[in-house]
DNA sequence: GTCTATAGCTGGATAGAC
DNA sequence: GTCTATCCAGCTATAGAC
């Protein structure tokens, strides 16, 4: 580490750390521009020649960035899962009801549908065939799971969630019925903001009708469990 | 019509009749060689020189029977379109309650994404992006669409079903949850058969759920309509 | 790190002979 | 209806100079 004489002020960078900050600054460059791409044109229908016009470089110097084309997909799987995990910590932040944690996970993933439907696509339908993640990048996705299961165990343990079915069960359902409104919205009318439209518009309904099904039972108790 | 001094027997066919079937033959060939081509290496991934290559036609050869690649993505469109029409009404053949009838028509739908992938991803999840299907095709398309709304429609006013939503929405929820379980069950297990697994396990489940929630009431009306 | 050059392949589509 | 021939463009990736 360099030691300064003028300790919180700028100071000039080593050639190191400005070689790895342009390194950065470039990687950031091909993945904006490689979901520009994606973007325009479709998931798998991203190119290496097409990346490389649009960031000023010859194809063959992205190779210098991403070792291959799978490289770079690889990366924009994990960037997506990672922009989804902040995006949902940032959604459910001091929401403490389990049904209004439900309704803003929800919006929470139909905005970023929204917002990023390139690597929506990319990490949730998979339509690059030959495409498979890395382990380092599947077991941020493992996580994104997990961290729902927690929630939806402690909802049940905590008597707010009666769905009838284990944990994992229920966080895929709700997963599911996600998923399912915000593909409906996306292959319809995805200009439409999250949360809006024919089928953005249903999620209320959505929240509501899981809370019929799953809410608390005020009195006692039900001829039968849903999940039997 | 040409007349016959033997009704009844196979006679030969006329040379515009032969044509007529050859051009059928082939086009059915040319058919199910794109959907292998799609199966493997991704609906997007579709180009007639593969295809070409396994009906044993040069690539230009094929333009006398679709003349472009859109043209052989529409075909390919309306086919899904039709089959899945099909497949839906044996499905709900014979049932009469409004729970089973949802339940093949969710069983319906998996199993048909399960056996024909690649014409349920060009249909339902548009990984194409220049694609757009013609009026034709998607008249058949909205034709499906409306055959449920009716049904749904008649459950309402049968008293059969409360979802506190118009037909139309709840059609469009059901749907949504029906297209949300099997793209999580194509995504994780497409190897498994429809209505088995994680995901398409949860079928029962879903069912009962809109039971729970959608179920007439037995006794008096409920505070608030789970729509509000 | 970026370049030129290039290999080597695959793609969609057309013109015109047979 | 199928063919040969052909066009022109696109693609991933490597080798090696600067």
């Amino acid at each position: 580490m360099a030691t300064s004489t003028n300790p919180g002020a700028r100071r000039a960078l080593s050639p190191e750390e400005r070689r790895r900050r342009n390194r950065e600054e470039m990687t950031d460059a091909i993945l904006a521009a490689a979901r520009e791409v994606m973007r325009e044109e479709g998931v798998a229908a991203l190119n290496m020649h097409e990346v490389a016009r649009r960031v000023g470089l010859r194809t063959q110097s992205l190779y210098h960035y991403f070792s291959s084309k799978a490289a770079l997909y690889d990366a924009l799987f994990l960037l997506g899962t990672r922009l989804l995990a902040e995006q949902q910590d940032n959604a459910l932040q001091g929401k403490t009801d389990v049904w209004e944690r439900v309704q803003a996970a929800i919006e929470g993933y139909m905005g970023f549908a929204q917002q990023h439907p390139e690597l929506w696509r990319l990490t949730f339908e998979r339509p690059v065939p030959g495409f498979v993640p890395s382990e380092e990048s599947m077991e941020e996705s493992d996580r994104l799971l997990a961290t729902a299961r927690r929630q939806v165990a402690e909802a049940i343990e905590a008597g707010a969630m009666e769905p009838g079915l284990t944990p994992a069960e229920a966080t895929d359902f709700i997963n599911s019925l996600m998923h399912g409104l915000t593909a409906a919205h996306m292959a319809n009318e995805p200009h439409l903001p999250a949360g809006t439209g024919r089928f953005g518009g249903l999620l209320p309904a959505a929240v509501a009708f899981l809370r019929a099904a799953w809410g608390p039972r005020q009195h006692e108790s039900y001829p039968e469990e849903p999940g039997g």
